[in-house]
This record gives C-alpha cells, sequence and structure tokens, in this order.
DNA sequence: ACCCTAAGCCTTATCACTCG
DNA sequence: CGAGTGATAAGGCTTAGGGT
C-alpha cells in the first residue's frame, strides 16, 4: 500500500495541507508519528498513527460524543409526518445531504501544537524515510476528531436556530429536510450557509443530489414515497443490496460458508439491523455466529430460518393501545407419562375484555414432548400463547402498540430479544415474531410475578373483583351446587358445558387456594385480637409449657441448632466449604464402619493395606466409583480424549495476546521512577505500570484498589483488591 | 419451611463489524 | 486513527419448581 499512501501525501502536499522537512531532521521537543493507509471501497485512505507517538494520549475527553444517525433523521422524518400528514404534492417532505470537502484538511493545527504534528512514512522510490509537518488537522488524531465534531455541531446549530433548517449532522454529512414547495429556497440557503462560514462543499454529482424523496445517506437509503400513509421506509443502498444478494447467491451456489465470510456477512447484517426494528433477522444473524472459527476452511451450510438480504422496515405509529395478559403451565403426569400443558391469554382492547384457554390433550402433550425430547414444557408453554394470542386476535391488533404480561422471565427475554437457544422455542419466537412485524404491532414485555397473572383465571379475577378479596370468594360458597348458583347469577345462560367447566376451575382454584386462605383467616383473627387487648382467663398451656421447659437442656439444645444454622446461612461460603469438608469425613468414618460391620468383600481387599485409615476415607469420603470401574480411568476413552484434545488444538485458531513488556521496557521503567529530575507524573505512571506487572494485575485491576488498604512497609508495598474480573458486579 | 437444581439474566472485558 | 453497535465468555445472581 505504501505507493498508495505516497501518491496521497504528495497529493496532499501540493495541496499545501503539509510541508516535507527538507533536512529530514528532527528538533528536540517535537514528536513525530507514523502514517500507513487503510482500504476503504476503492481508494487508500492515510491514516497518521497518533496512538503509537502517545500523541493521543495526552488527550482526555469528559463527555461522549452524541451524533445524528439513521435514528434521528428517521425521528424527524416521523415527527413532520406525524403533525401532518401531505395531501397536496407541494408539502410533501423531502431530503438531501451535502458533504463537506475533505472535511478535516478545511481546519488548521494551532501553531503552538504543530511540533506534535510531524508525521513520517517511507517514500517507496528511494527507500528513505520522509518527514513531513502537517498544517491541517491530521486523521488520526483523537483531538482532530473532536475538534471537528465540535464545527459540525456548530454548523447544525446555526441552521437550525438562525434559519430554521430542519438539519442533522453525522461527521462531515449534513442531511437536510424540507417541504418540496420549499425545496430550492432551501438548498439555496443551506449552501450560503456554507459558503458564509468559509466551508468547501464536495461537488461531485454523487455526493450533490438535489432534495428528492429517495435518498441516499449514511450507507442507507431513506424512501419517502410512502410518506402520505405515514411511513418512511429504510433501505439498504442499492450497491450493497447487489453486493448482499450476490454474495449470498454464491454461498447458496458453494453450499459452504467460511469464518470470515460469516463474519463479514453478519457484520452487514448487523449494520442493517441496527437501522431497523427487524427483530427477526436475529435469528439469521445467530447462525452467522455460530460458523465456526476453524482453519479447515468453510462449512457446509446447514438448514435454518432463511436469510433474507434485503431489509425494509416500515415504521408507523401505533393507533391504539393493548394490554395481554399471557400464561402457560406444564405438569408432569406419572400414570400417563405425558405433560399435561395448559396455556392461555387475556387481552384488553379499549374497553373489550377477550379471553381464551386451553389445555392441551394428553396424547398431544406426550407427542410434543417426544419430539422436544424433555418432559418439562413449561418454558414453551409459556411462549406459545403469544403466537396464539397474536394469530387469534390479529385483525384486533393491526399497528397496536402492545404490551405483554408474561410471569416467565426466560420466557419474556426470550420473546424481548427475539431469540432463544432452545430449539422449539426459537421455532415459536421466530412464528410469533414474524406475525408481529406482519401485524405492524409495537411490543414491549413485561414481567408478572405469577400470583398477579390475571391470565391464571378470567372468570376467577371478575368474581374476586365483585367480592372484593379472594377471601370473601373463598367464602362464598362450600360446595359444588353453591359454585353453580353463583356462576348462574355472574353468567347466566351459559349452557351445562360452561358451567361444568366453570365449577371445575372454581373448585380447583379454591383447593389452590385453601390453605393461604385459612392462614389469612388466622392472621386476621389474631390482627383483630391484637386491637382488642384481652387477658386470658386461664393461663395458656403453650406459655406454661414454654415456662416450665426453659432450662431444660433439650430446649436448649434445638435453640443452639437454630443458631448455628442462622450462622451457617450468613458464614462466608469459604468457611461453608470447609465445615462442609470436615462434615463430609465425619459421614465418611461413619460410612465406613458401617460397612466394615457388614463384612462387605471390601474390608477383606482392604486388609493387607498399609495406611487402611487412610485409603477407608480415600475410597467413601466422595462416594468414589471404584477404581477399575472409573471412566475416568479407561485407557480407551483417555486415549479417544487424547486424540479430540489433540484435533480441537490443531483446528482452532491461534490465540491472540497482547504483547508482552519488553525487559528494556520494565528496565526503562524502573529507571523512570528513581529519576529525581522527570515530572512526579510520569515517575508516578512508570511506578504504577510496575505495580502491575510485579503483581500480574490487569490494567484494570488497579482501580480495585482499596486506597486506604495501601500501605509501605520494610516488607515492600501491600494494597488489597477489592475487586477484580473475576469477583463479580461492583458494589 | 427449607433445600437443591436448572436455566435463565446481569456484569465486565474484549472483539467483531460498520461508518467517518 | 476515531466513533458507534452488538456479540461472547464466565462467574455471580435470581427465580421457578420439585422434593422432603
Amino acid at each position: 500500500m505504501e505507493p498508495e499512501v505516497w501518491a496521497a501525501t504528495l497529493q496532499e502536499s501540493e495541496n499545501g495541507w503539509l510541508t516535507f522537512r527538507p533536512d529530514q531532521t528532527i528538533q528536540s521537543g517535537c514528536i513525530v508519528s507514523s502514517r500507513f493507509g487503510v482500504k476503504q471501497k476503492n481508494k487508500v485512505r492515510p491514516i497518521d498513527n497518533f496512538r503509537s507517538s502517545l500523541v493521543n494520549s495526552t488527550c482526555g475527553v469528559r463527555e461522549k460524543v452524541a451524533m445524528d444517525g439513521v435514528d434521528e433523521i428517521v425521528s424527524l422524518c416521523l415527527h413532520w409526518l406525524r403533525r401532518k400528514r401531505p395531501v397536496d404534492p407541494d408539502v410533501r417532505v423531502v431530503g438531501r445531504t451535502w458533504d463537506l470537502k475533505s472535511a478535516y484538511k478545511q481546519l488548521a493545527v494551532r501553531a503552538d501544537h504543530k511540533r506534535f504534528a510531524a508525521i513520517c512514512m517511507i517514500d517507496p522510490k528511494t527507500n528513505e524515510v520522509k518527514i513531513a509537518d502537517v498544517h491541517s488537522m491530521p486523521f488520526g488524531a483523537l483531538a482532530a476528531v473532536h475538534a471537528f465534531l465540535r464545527c459540525g455541531e456548530a454548523i447544525k446549530a446555526i441552521g437550525r436556530c438562525k434559519l430554521l433548517l430542519v438539519m442533522t449532522n453525522f461527521f462531515d454529512d449534513f442531511t437536510v429536510l424540507a417541504s418540496k414547495g420549499n425545496s430550492k429556497r432551501v438548498g439555496l440557503v443551506v449552501s450560503f450557509l456554507f459558503r458564509k462560514l468559509g466551508w468547501d462543499v464536495a461537488q461531485e454529482d454523487k455526493k450533490n443530489a438535489p432534495f428528492g424523496e429517495v435518498f441516499d445517506v449514511l450507507g442507507v437509503r431513506i424512501d419517502l414515497s410512502q410518506q402520505h400513509l405515514g411511513l418512511v421506509s429504510i433501505w439498504n443502498t442499492p450497491e450493497r443490496l447487489e453486493e448482499l444478494r450476490a454474495d449470498v447467491r454464491r454461498l447458496l451456489l458453494d453450499q459452504r460458508i467460511s469464518y470470515e465470510e460469516a463474519q463479514r456477512l453478519r457484520g452487514r447484517f448487523l449494520f442493517a439491523e441496527q437501522n431497523v426494528w427487524g427483530r427477526n433477522s436475529r435469528q439469521a444473524i445467530v447462525c452467522l455466529e455460530d460458523v465456526p472459527d476453524t482453519s479447515s476452511g468453510p462449512v457446509p451450510l446447514t438448514e435454518g430460518p432463511a436469510v433474507s438480504p434485503a431489509f425494509s422496515a416500515e415504521q408507523g405509529p401505533g393507533w391504539q393501545e393493548a394490554r395481554l395478559w399471557l400464561d402457560g403451565a406444564c405438569e408432569w403426569d406419572v400414570p400417563s407419562s405425558s405433560p399435561i400443558c395448559g396455556f392461555g391469554g387475556v387481552l384488553f382492547l379499549g374497553d373489550q375484555i377477550l379471553a381464551w384457554g386451553f389445555e392441551l390433550p394428553r396424547a398431544e402433550g406426550k407427542k410434543w414432548a417426544e419430539r422436544v425430547g424433555k418432559q418439562q414444557l413449561v418454558f414453551e408453554c409459556e411462549l406459545l400463547p403469544y403466537l396464539i394470542s397474536l394469530q387469534l386476535w390479529g385483525t384486533l391488533l393491526k399497528a397496536c402498540d402492545l404490551m405483554i404480561f408474561i410471569d416467565n422471565d426466560a420466557a419474556r427475554a426470550s420473546l424481548a430479544k427475539s431469540f432463544t437457544r432452545k430449539e422449539e422455542g426459537a421455532r415459536i419466537v421466530f412464528e410469533a415474531v414474524e406475525e408481529e412485524e406482519r401485524l405492524d404491532v409495537q411490543a414491549f414485555f413485561m414481567r408478572v410475578p405469577t400470583s398477579s397473572n390475571i391470565a391464571d383465571g378470567q372468570e376467577i379475577a371478575r368474581l374476586k373483583e365483585h367480592f372484593g378479596s379472594p377471601l370473601h370468594l373463598l367464602a362464598a360458597f362450600d360446595s359444588e351446587d353453591e359454585i353453580k348458583e353463583l356462576i348462574d347469577v355472574y353468567w347466566p345462560g351459559i349452557g351445562s358445558d360452561g358451567v361444568k367447566e366453570r365449577v371445575k376451575t372454581l373448585l380447583k382454584w379454591s383447593a389452590d387456594n385453601a390453605k393461604a386462605g385459612k392462614r389469612r383467616r388466622r392472621e386476621i383473627l389474631r390482627d383483630s385480637l391484637e386491637t382488642l387487648p384481652s387477658r386470658p382467663a386461664r393461663p395458656e398451656l403453650a406459655k406454661s409449657f414454654e415456662e416450665a421447659t426453659r432450662d431444660n437442656p433439650l430446649v436448649l439444645l434445638e435453640g443452639l441448632a437454630r443458631r448455628k444454622k442462622l450462622l451457617r446461612s450468613e458464614a462466608d461460603p469459604t468457611q461453608r466449604a470447609s465445615e462442609e469438608k470436615v462434615a463430609r469425613e465425619k459421614y465418611a468414618i461413619l460410612l465406613c464402619s458401617f460397612i466394615k460391620e457388614a463384612k462387605l468383600p471390601v474390608t477383606e481387599q482392604l486388609q493387607d493395606v498399609s495406611d487402611p485409615d487412610s485409603v477407608w476415607k480415600r475410597l467413601f469420603g466422595n462416594g468414589k466409583v471404584p477404581e477399575p470401574e472409573r471412566f475416568s480411568k479407561d485407557t480407551t476413552w483417555i486415549a479417544q480424549l487424547n486424540s479430540l484434545t489433540s484435533d480441537l488444538k490443531a483446528a482452532s485458531a491461534p490465540v491472540r495476546q497482547a504483547p508482552m513488556l519488553t525487559v528494556a521496557m520494565v528496565v526503562s521503567l524502573e529507571l523512570h521512577v528513581v529519576k529525581k529530575d522527570e515530572s512526579l507524573f510520569e515517575r508516578a505512571m512508570s511506578w504504577i505500570a510496575l505495580v502491575a506487572v510485579f503483581a500480574s494485575m490487569r490494567i484494570d485491576d488497579l482501580q480495585g484498589v482499596i486506597p486506604k488498604s495501601m500501605a509501605l512497609t520494610d516488607a515492600g508495598f501491600r494494597a488489597v483488591l477489592g475487586r477484580t474480573k473475576t469477583t463479580g458486579s461492583d458494589c
């Protein structure tokens, strides 16, 4: 790449952006950074490595840069359209972008900073190192980025506040929206703004397209052609689409994909995804992640959700708000050895309340469990009602803002993320999200504790409401007949099947809640007694008993056991572990005494061992498998493991590690620390680096040093780390 | 009431990609 | 070189659900 970098540098010299030093010398106090090239599309971009020269390390930035990306542009468009849908062609929204010409180079380096802005590179013709002084903002300097972004923000602020432009800024890209009728004038105003402020604008045709309903910006295409419907579409640019299509076609033809290709494809999909709310592209992207990084070359494509290279997102305002409560359950039925799966949902939409519920027939449940290959299907049972509810109430939910209440965290998370590693769950999630997008539903998932999930039983919820509290409802019936009467009052004329169904539900509910009901009744009684202090006429039996036995050692023992338990739960885990180890040994010895007593064959085998006690402990201390029967000692298995290990080692990519400090670097750091005439700051930094080296710490671990624990004694420097990467959350 | 396990999330460091 | 994003590993944390 050297010739290209050299040519670009010569061009910069001609433009007056830098000057070659005729003598190629470096004065003291001057810092030189190297220049390298990065290939971008069809050109080579020279970059000055101000990091390796440590110039970038002198620049600290307190704030995060806020840039206007595709999100901001789209939200501006939507905001405009929400206020007023365009009916007449003149008020339709159009947009275009302005690009600054060689953006950074339009800013000068401050005179007294010039000595830090020298660069060097190799002249490929003579193979000599050439040094140049840079006069305009160097690409690669951290400070240059922020200097330029400040200017960009300033231009935007002037455009917005003084000229009332609808303008966003991303580095040197300025996007402006206008109504069609005004667009000519707005275009003139923007050009005038740049000219007056002294900024050169790119003049090439490609970057100078006129205002239109379709315009390209930041690597995407924004399409306002359906704005009368309140729609803003975002596409990959036609070039990118064609490139992606060609790549996908080639992959399908080859039926194989390599790690590098998968990563590249994934990167491009993620780029599209960050700009669109494409929930189901997740599934395709995760497939790409699973392509292993092996040196053995491409892997064959397998079946999976189809990868679609075309992305489009339609985001319209939500017209309605709805709340959907979901629940599912799965219990294992031993006699029929099949799962009992049930699910249901309740939808609140305006004034309407709708509900459905369903119990899977045993035979179907059995088939399902066999197909999925596990007994416990609760995760799937919690996911499924969402899909069913969307399918059932699709027409009602169109373009809806939907809040979903679900009492299983795993299901909630996978719906929100639109992905789960559980295969069956992934299928349900995929279908549900497809349905979501077809219906243009904006979903938001929240968790509710099981006890407050109303989807548990709509009838009961309604009855509870009427009775004021679950307790009152419990007290409202004692028999099936009384339930029937109740149902007749609340749901007159629902037919015998309906009555039977509800009787069953209510019976189950009352059985489930009987205990809680009794407890609550007791509590109420107790509370009411407390408010009415009364003295028992006779001494209570329990109290007398307690008084009589207070000093009995047997009672003390129980108290001790309780205390010990409490201590155990509060003891730290290491102490607990050692306690458990002692207990294990104790019971191992006990177990051994039983075995000896029973004269099992093993006692004979162990008679001749030199140190029988320790062998017994070893053998039975952890419930170990006898030596010859251990899989871990099986020679065939060990050989297989070894061969697998070596295969994996050979196939895996080399481990990449941070380069180690050389001995010379460590020595120079040490010398620096003791150099009295150096600045205190530099000496301190050197010392810090050395501490990290000597204590084998990550640099990040230094943040975990507890200041008050630091002590310098004759024995050396000592400090305690309160937190390291491996000690979990910081608190 | 209590213990245990499974299987999820959360946190942090690091790495991949995109754009300029 | 910088900015951004999302993804992963691995240990810790949390919750549901089953058993005693």
